[in-house]
DNA sequence: ACCTGAACACCGTTCAAGT
DNA sequence: ACCTGAACACCGTTCAAGT
């Protein structure tokens, strides 16, 4: 077993004032060390060692303190991807961006997927919109585009958390896939499925995530120019 | 004189022995009638007058039942959407099925982008391989072609079924979404956000849906050629 | 074998009381 | 104004005891 606790604050400068962004950097530290499941209300009042309703007095309540965590890290990951001068590339730089955070901290991609009025997700839809816009994309087809693209990012984020969770680094996502092509060729007779299961067994699930944002990418240019 | 027996309950079943079937059909009630938040063990064993330990007998935690009561949905929309002699129609029909299911279940969106290992997905993932090998996709391109799609599906299911969760019909759907557009468009000044608003506002979700579905499949089979 | 329901080890949130 | 921590109203799960 692997211990879970989360270290306590390096020096306790309880002096220091409380404040709503100490309490969302703190929420992402417990969040990385101990999964969705460890950040709870007791969790984070001894990481920051104060007492409970303190963190009431910041934040309205966990859902929000949730958001605003994610927010944090999607945030970065689109600041990082945004400055390609060919809109394309641009995109497949956001996409990929957004998978290597997920990949870092799983449980942004569980809680992308749960609420989408949140602001991370504001902020997703807003870098693909202009993106695609630079890409030509007309504005009769945007609203069709941007969901198409903005729901695959997120569909796909939900379902690799759930690996990167038990797995990050390379050499144990590949063990993780190969347990859950075991698991589906058991599961499941039909051919079709013992077939995915058998390529699953050996894929890199970051390129499969690429080929399918290429998939989009083509059909939309298509699509974009017949309609 | 009249019959002074009074009957213990009008509901005899409860000699009925519990079962798995009996207790996932009953979790299905409870989650239709009062949402994700609603089902829990103590609400479960109510609904079917017994012991809280007695579920336990035939399920092994809730996630499982509620992963049975997942796949009870999906089996039905999946079931109700599979005999087209065209794959395009057919893909498009089970796509609207899942679509459609979420809208009456809402729970059963958020449940199914949170874990990639239950069964609902794998009988996903099966039904949208097989239409897409009767399609055509080349085995090579199968697993890329299938996750794109999947995951969008997955992904779409999630963000509406926010919508649905607050609003079942289209008279309330329709209210959410202006209301929607509105918090967009108070929260974010960008042109770009101020233009999905205003298109979230008088747009069917429904029908964009399907135009990622047709976005989709005209970038698999644009890829599949070339590849 | 199947079921019961008290007990256990937790939650998020509130609020009178302190500084 | 900001913080404390006991109290409240819940959870899912277990298990000795009953039939």
């Amino acid at each position: 077993m692997t211990d879970m606790t989360v270290p306590v604050s390096r020096n306790t400068r309880r002096s220091d004032a409380l404040s709503r962004d100490r309490i969302v950097e703190a929420a992402v530290e417990v969040l990385d060390a101990t999964g969705e499941a460890g950040l709870t209300v007791r969790a984070l009042t001894a990481h920051l060692s104060t007492g409970r309703g303190a963190i009431y007095h910041h934040v309205v309540n966990k859902e929000e303190l949730l958001a605003a965590a994610v927010d944090e890290i999607v945030g970065r990951a689109t600041a990082a991807a945004g400055d390609d001068d060919d809109p394309g590339r641009a995109i497949r730089a956001l996409a990929l961006g957004i998978f290597d955070a997920i990949d870092a901290h799983p449980w942004v991609g569980t809680q992308l997927s749960r609420e989408p009025r949140q602001p991370a997700v504001f902020r997703i839809w807003r870098s693909v919109g202009s993106q695609l816009q630079r890409l030509g994309v007309p504005a009769a087809a945007m609203a069709a585009a941007g969901s198409a693209l903005v729901n695959y990012v997120l569909g796909a984020a939900a379902q690799y958390a759930a690996g990167a969770r038990r797995a990050t680094g390379d050499a144990d996502r590949k063990a993780y896939l190969a347990t859950l092509a075991a698991q589906w060729a058991q599961h499941d007779p039909d051919p079709i499925v013992q077939e995915a299961a058998a390529r699953l067994d050996d894929h890199d699930d970051r390129e499969q995530f690429l080929a399918g944002v290429e998939i989009f990418l083509t059909g939309i240019t298509a699509v974009a120019a017949r309609g």
